[in-house]
RNA sequence: GCCCGGAUGGUGUAGCGGUAACAUAGGGGACUGUGGAUCCCCUGUCUCGGGUUCAAAUCCCGGUCCGGGCCCCA
């Protein structure tokens, strides 16, 4: 048996490039800073995990989609898919005692065994944060606030924001006589707007024609008050408070939306989503609210909620509208004219590094014009020439590429020179 | 996992049974001390494996990867 070489990348996994990692890094940039504006502190988890921590609420089917193996102790171990279940272990095992509200965030890679197109890879960075203590209005209000202004920051210039409440739509099912184990395929429907399958659902379960109508009626409404006409809970109460902290916080901009039904099943009350209509079939950008997982590691109930963005798309969505990145620079190409100037060369670079100046050599031994318009081509914003004429008289040239002017300078006077 | 459509030097493309081509990028040179111009030279390619055929980049089957959609979801 000849065994096939197969060292390609794997499916839904990518190499990125030195532009693309500028890319990445920049916005990276943005994020930690926007977060840490909020208040929000960094953590990091394992990559991988016990599998039970992903099935644990999620159920066994989530294993079909989830990288799992077993270690050499024969441990069963999974690529962790999200990051909320980490952080929130990690919290169980060791930040209770912190003192609330905690506010963390992250920034990591995450697996899913998925069919990968576009926006969607089997290897994806997940950013996002959990909001660990408060349960006040204004809390939910001020996380959804920076889900919106971490993605407007980054730059990207069209998202749209949905608000929806769990709590609501379960209260309305309840009334109906709807029993709770019954609810994930109803919600399933409702996610994908199929209207008429979910009648015929709630028909088979011996709901009343008269409140199947309020009920589709109900999911069509587009703001508060409507929602107001139809159900009145606390809840209602509750979500009428974050939509109006929202609008103080500075969002006017969002839509109600009865049908927002989040994939794992942990979440409850507010959920919101955020999309960017340019990114066509996997356009949603962000996706969070408020959840139980706590107790169920083990750990002494608290509220909590957060969100996570998906940081390709964001990436992508940028790109699609034409974001300026900014490019890698270099502030001072290094050219000694013939080997002879080469050590001397060295030295001036070494200290223009030293003084914290981006700075290249020629490696190459090439000449003056091929090392002129290797400059050029990494975007040098000046070159040193080293020559034997300027040294005897202890000097270098300085030339501006942009403009093309030279100077002869003093070697000693180089540094203050080229910072102008 | 399912249904479509693709894959040709690093990149972008032409060729669509008969000697793989162009542009660009890269290296060297014309120009032994001045870049984005010109010219010359060099390097490098048919996604992989089978099959049909005298002959396959081209036609057929399968795999891999990518893109559009489904499922699911970030």
């Amino acid at each position: 048996m000849e065994e096939k070489t197969n060292i390609n990348i794997p499916r839904g996994t990518r190499d990125f490039s030195p532009d693309e990692m500028l890319k990445r890094r920049h916005v990276e940039d943005r994020i930690r800073n926007i977060f840490q504006n909020f208040g929000y502190r960094e953590v990091q988890t394992p990559t991988f995990e016990h599998l039970e921590l992903f099935t644990l609420k999620s159920g066994e089917e989530i294993i079909e989609e989830i990288y799992v193996f077993k270690d050499k102790g024969n441990r069963d171990l999974a690529l962790r898919p999200e990051l909320t279940a980490p952080v929130i272990r990690f919290y169980v095992e060791k930040m209770q005692m912190e003192s609330k509200p905690l506010k963390l965030f992250y920034i990591g890679n995450c697996y899913r065994y998925d069919r990968p197109q576009r926006g969607r890879y089997r290897e994806f960075t997940q950013v996002g944060c959990e909001l660990i203590g408060p349960d006040t209005p204004e809390a939910y209000a001020e996380l959804i606030y920076l889900a919106y202004t971490l993605l407007k920051n980054i730059g990207i210039k069209n998202i749209v924001l949905r608000l929806g409440n769990l709590d609501i739509v379960y209260a309305f099912l309840e009334n109906m006589g709807v029993r709770r184990n019954q609810f994930r395929e109803l919600m399933h429907l409702i996610d994908k707007s199929r209207f008429y399958e979910l009648e015929k659902k709630l028909y088979e379960m011996r709901v009343a024609k008269n409140k199947i109508k309020m009920f589709k009626e109900f999911l069509k409404c587009d703001n508060i008050n409507k929602v107001e006409e139809f159900i009145e809970t606390t809840a209602v109460k509750r979500f009428k408070e974050v939509v109006d902290f929202l609008k103080i916080f500075g969002i006017n901009e969002f839509e109600i939306d009865m049908k927002i039904v989040r994939g794992l099943d942990y979440y409850k009350g507010v959920v919101f989503e955020i999309d960017a209509p340019i990114l066509g079939a996997e356009k949603q950008l962000c996706g969070g609210g408020e959840y139980e997982l706590v107790p169920l590691f083990g750990g002494k109930e608290v509220s909590t909620a957060g969100f996570a963005i998906g940081f390709d798309r964001a990436i992508i969505a940028l790109e699609e509208e034409g974001y300026s990145f900014p490019e890698q620079k270099i502030d001072v190409y290094v050219i000694p004219v013939n080997e002879k100037m080469l050590k001397n060369a060295i030295k001036i670079v070494n200290m223009l590094r030293e003084n914290n100046i981006a700075a290249d050599i020629d490696l190459m031994r090439r000449g003056l014009t091929k090392s002129l318009k290797y400059a050029s081509s990494v975007k040098a914003k000046k070159t040193v020439i080293v020559g034997p004429k300027e040294s005897e008289k202890k000097c270098v040239i300085i030339r501006d590429m942009s403009s093309g002017k030279q100077v002869e300078v003093k070697t000693k006077d180089l540094l203050s020179k080229t910072k102008m």
